[in-house]
Parts: C-alpha cells; sequence; structure tokens
DNA sequence: ATAATCCCCACTATACACATAGGAATAGGA
DNA sequence: TCCTATTCCTATGTGTATAGTGGGGATTAT
C-alpha cells in the first residue's frame, strides 16, 4: 500500500516552490537538487501539476516553474487526487466494477479506510507545510532540505 | 496508492474461513472458486497467513485450512501488519531511513495518514465482518460472495 | 547567436500480481 | 500393507505498471 513517488515527490516540489515563491520561477533542476529527485522524472510530475492548474510554467532562459495559488488555498487532497488517482487504495470504493460489489463487506473497511486519510489530506494545506518547514529550517540552520 | 492484493484477498480468505469454520478444514480450491481468486496465489498467501499464525493448515487429502483463533480476536490492523508489512505507505515513518528524515515535513503528514487507517483497521475485527456478511447473505440470498 | 530552460518521446529497471510445474504428505480403500 | 486421489507446499517463469534514464527539439533572455 506504497503512497507513490509520484505524490512524494510531488507535494515537496510544490513545498519547495512555495518556499521560493518571491523570486524569478524556479527551473526543475533547482528544485531536483535541493529536494534530492532525479530531474527528468520530477519534470515529468510537473507536467502533472502543471494540467492540473498547481503550476505556471515559464519557458526558455529563465524560466521555470511558480506556484499557481496561494497555498493556504491548496490542499493536500487537491493533490492527492491528482496524483494518485480517483481510485486509490482500491478501485471498487466508488462504484460497481467488481462482481461483488452489493455483498462485500471488505469494501465498506476499505472506504473507512480511504475517508479516514482522505480527511487528514484535507486538513492540512501546502501552508501548513510550508510554515512547518520554516520552523524547522530556524532550529536547525538548514536552508534547504524539507 | 494501492491497497495490495495480498491484504485484499487475504481478508477475503480470513472471512470465508470464518464462513464455515464449522465445517472440516477448508481447502484453498473452495475459497478460491468462491471468491473468485486465483487458487495458487491464493495459496501463497495462505503461507503468510500460517507463518504468522492466522491459520492452521491440514495436509493431505481431507486436509485445508481453519483459522487458528476466534474471529473476534483477530484485528484487521494486525493483520494489515502481516500483509502490507511494518512500512506501508511509506518506508521512513518509523525511522531515519533517509537524509531528510530530522527535517522532513511531509513525513508528518504520511505519518497521520498511516495512523488514521491504522486506527480504522483496529476497530474492525474478523467477527464485525463476518456478522455484516451473515446479514447481507440474508437479505441477498446469496451463500457465498463476500 | 548562445545558453538556459521547458517539453516530448522512447527506452530500461524493478516490483507486484499471477501462472505453471512439480514435489511431499496424508486419508481412505483394495 | 500398498495404492491412489487429494491436498498443501515450494520454486520458477511471465505480464504489467511504476520508477527512473537519455536524447533531442522548442522557446526565450541576454
Amino acid at each position: 500500500m506504497k503512497l507513490t513517488t509520484k505524490m512524494r515527490y510531488g507535494t515537496r516540489a510544490l513545498v519547495d516552490l512555495a518556499l521560493h515563491q518571491d523570486q524569478q520561477p524556479v527551473p526543475s533542476g533547482e528544485i531536483a537538487e535541493r529536494q534530492q529527485m532525479p530531474v527528468k522524472y520530477l519534470e515529468s510530475i510537473l507536467v502533472l501539476l502543471r494540467n492540473a492548474g498547481f503550476v505556471r510554467t515559464t519557458r526558455g532562459a529563465m524560466g521555470g516553474y511558480s506556484l499557481a495559488h496561494d497555498p493556504a488555498d491548496i490542499s493536500l487532497a487537491e493533490l492527492f487526487d491528482v496524483l494518485e488517482g480517483p481510485d486509490a487504495l482500491v478501485a471498487c470504493t466508488d462504484g460497481p466494477d467488481c462482481d461483488r460489489y452489493d455483498g462485500c463487506v471488505t469494501r465498506e473497511v476499505w472506504a473507512r479506510m480511504y475517508a479516514a486519510s482522505r480527511e487528514v489530506l484535507e486538513e492540512t494545506t501546502l501552508a501548513d507545510l510550508v510554515s512547518r518547514a520554516r520552523e524547522k529550517q530556524h532550529a536547525s540552520g538548514n536552508m534547504y532540505h524539507i
């Protein structure tokens, strides 16, 4: 039941962008270096984030990525829907995809699990992660790691 | 973030066993047929469940599988620990496996997500699923599907 | 013009889900 | 007691999705 790297990297990339919002657009190379993730793979995730409207891109020299919205307006649940997809956890929680749908008792448990997970993500905004990251930076003197 | 089939099949297999506890040991073929899952794959999961002490096996003709404990004493969380493993969701929630451990703000969210999921599973026992299954059988007249 | 940057395509590696083949143990009948 | 069908058990092979790599084209500031 691993969380995909898309979600983990995607989240950290957005936090990184939020921490450097004041500057010029941030190139993928900088994010990748700070966040210790493969550039090319990160770029493929940034495409998804752009298509979903989370980030804006500026092409060419001095270009890069920037947040499209205020971090306080972005919940991790929205991100989750894009990067993990609508049938995260199990494929059958939201529709009768399998023969056992009506009589299935395990599905109800997985649905409760999904709801509980998603509630945590709904409660957490990008801004929460950013302020938490700033606290930690102050405590440790480490500018980069998130 | 899909739940593995190990967990899904394993849970349904145990519910199936609980529903046929009164009889002789239940052969894997019967479980597989009722639960519509590949026999050989099911058997590989039953090995894990045997090693973890959830089921007892009887070899040879008239053999099969039976529950080792009362369904009321088995929470889905215990099953989860065996079939999804200790680092379900992400590998780093319980120890400093990565360089970013101390400063990582996303890890805390994944940890809360994990805790929320697991709480749902702690609250649910095999007996809960079994009684729910019996209700549904009565309602639909369907003896087998779970 | 040049360097920096996003963007697209195709390829490789790894893990999980599932299948196949056979071996070992046991119950029950001849 | 021996034979045979039944069953668990182990090991290995195959398909598919995710993770990650690499090359090169399009765009833009300087």
